[in-house]
DNA sequence: TATATAATTAACACCAGGTACTAATACGAG
DNA sequence: CTCGTATTAGTACCTGGTGTTAATTATATA
């Protein structure tokens, strides 16, 4: 695309929108693209605040390091603890400022949903294993800190299905209490 | 911390290690941490084939710039297309591959689970909602690229308690099915 | 112990993508 | 014509490197 010459103020509407398009382009490319001087651009970038090429790298990296780090298995699923396959697991999990409702810190239901539920599936000794039906109680909120302790049994078992039960605890304290019934399947069987 | 001198060996070992966890230092940096000439951290750099610093933010920003996505509040709990606050809602999420099994592609549970929960939330019209019980049950699974959308309905209410009914289908079938009773707080109750 | 080999450090030229500052030039409006 | 804004030019300097050549230091091995 080459854009012919423009007054200051639309080239400034159309640098910012370029660089949201494009955060990466030099200077110098930008000048090419307005067809003005390097100088202008730089100019331009002063008026509007925008930091040079390798500042507004350095800044989407470090967001992207500090949100790549949120989403480390451990950190939304929980640390596998302890394992007695076919038995009984304990998941350990630190709830983090992400996962809380901004407003009161309290933890969202989701997430210590999936620490139970990633330690049934855990639990469990087969190729695939599919959550079924869960009955979940939530007895008391969880906040931001706190260590959240998930311990899971295997309650018994019939052909392809078991019952998991998981406790879940903070301070010693029943938190929450889920009962489901997992599905293993088979390699290759219909409907998946 | 203070390293002193060690092996090329081990200090090639500690580099990586450090770059891991602090993949913005420079060469400098690293020559002084471990007491050795900026030119031997250059060497090491070109043994492992570790890039410079501003590559490495490069690659860190270009991988964010592509997947900011990873994070967003309509690609994790689902996007509310449609709410009757008090009422009903609509919520669509498409099955992203973070959200699945490695093994066979079909999406863990809580995925389907947060999107039913949060639609639950949201449909609720108070300052402060939590989930108190629910009752799920997976039918079918979601594989990624499917299109999830969840009907939520509130069933009946009892002082701060509701009863929610969540839907989700893919391509006309159920999959999931959960009843939810959610617990509103007024603020500065005791307990939280 | 001498010497070969590996590891380290130094020195220098160069690059990208800038900042910061000064100065010159273009251009339109009054 | 002149004033003011906009633009361009030029220079010095900065960071965080690369690439190359060469010298120095350690270490091992015959």
């Amino acid at each position: 695309m080459v854009t012919g010459r423009m007054g200051k103020l639309k080239r400034h509407e159309k640098l910012k929108n370029a660089l949201q398009h494009e955060p990466f382009i030099t200077d110098e490319e930008l000048a090419a693209h307005f067809h003005v001087s390097i100088q202008t651009i730089r100019l331009d970038r002063m008026e509007l605040k925008i930091p040079e090429q390798r500042e507004r790298m350095k800044q989407m990296a470090t967001q992207a390091y500090g949100s790549v780090k949120s989403l480390s298995q451990e950190e939304i699923f929980g640390e596998l603890v302890d394992l007695e396959l076919g038995k009984s697991g304990i998941s350990i999990l630190i709830a983090q400022k992400e996962m809380a409702f901004e407003r009161n810190g309290i933890i969202r239901g989701h997430h210590i949903f999936a620490q139970a539920n990633s330690l049934a599936v855990a639990i469990i000794d087969a190729e695939v294993v599919l959550t079924g039906e869960a009955r979940l109680r939530y007895l008391k909120p969880v906040v931001i800190g706190d260590k959240i302790i998930a311990r899971g049994k295997i309650m018994s078992s019939k052909k392809d299905k078991y019952r998991v039960e998981v406790i879940t605890k903070v301070n010693g304290e029943t938190v929450f209490r889920g009962e489901f019934v997992m599905v293993t399947k088979m390699r290759d069987e219909e409907g998946i």
